[in-house]
DNA sequence: GCCAAAGTACGACTGCAATCGTATGTTGTC
DNA sequence: GACAACATACGATTGCAGTCGTACTTTGGC
């Protein structure tokens, strides 16, 4: 195994909603998509995606009871971190601190992620690199 | 104009060489797109997105000389930030801190960095938000 | 003046993400 | 037990990113 691929658009749409929702039937996933962004797509489209990454193994089924049961079957941290690590690479040449800035002049952080960042930097305080 | 389309994969990296660069010819992109990532496509397909570039208005030409002349016409910082944001919103539901710190546990940032960090985090002490 | 080298132009192709339509199976309710 | 409602299955379609081949043009060197 190279590298695990990037889930596509819609696929990590979905995964948000199993990470959250944890296991949920297609009628779940696909009426959370249709609130949290307001356009979905179809019934069908949304059980044929869930079909695929099962394929995938983006995501486990439980076809136990009618309605089949999906659930994530990448953990979240992993995946985002991927994303991430993406974006860093691609966009800003490794240099995660200018990521950083550009996210939170986007938008402030709250209270609590503030502290987890200064923990953060204080532990890289000796760290010459 | 809602929001200006985000650039595909090999469009962002040709931008990231125009920005580096500066105005470039076709060679000049395709040579440095080969030399970053040691794969890249034949030379007609750089040219080719460029053309499409041009079209598109991400990229201006200068065609007084043989070999035109290309250079990046969307600001580096925007489309960044545009990105982040892109990340931002579909993956960390906008919480930018939760984002900077993956950022920043992927790979620790320089010392400048860090100073620019903290003064970031200094400037936001004081708002609730 | 010729021609190899280097350039532009652009139609065509491939692969895949995403969507949908339609066929078909299951189930609770009256 | 018939039927409406709801479920899965899956082939077909659409749209687009990315790539390439090929034709044509320009130019510098001999």
């Amino acid at each position: 195994m190279t590298t695990d691929a990037i889930p596509t658009e819609v696929e990590l749409a979905i995964l948000g909603v199993l990470w959250k929702r944890g296991p949920s039937t297609v009628r779940d996933v696909h009426e959370a998509l249709g609130r949290e962004d307001g356009k979905s797509a179809g019934y069908t489209t949304t059980l044929k995606q869930l079909q695929v990454m099962s394929a995938k193994g983006l995501v486990s089924r439980d076809e136990s009871a009618r309605s089949h049961v999906y659930a994530a079957s990448v953990a979240e941290a992993r995946t985002k971190r991927q994303l991430v690590k993406d974006l860093l690479d691609r966009v800003f040449g490794g240099s995660s601190g200018a990521l950083a800035v550009q996210a939170l002049s986007l938008k402030p952080a709250s209270k609590e992620e503030l502290e987890d960042l200064r923990r953060l930097l204080d532990e890289d305080k000796g760290s010459k690199r």
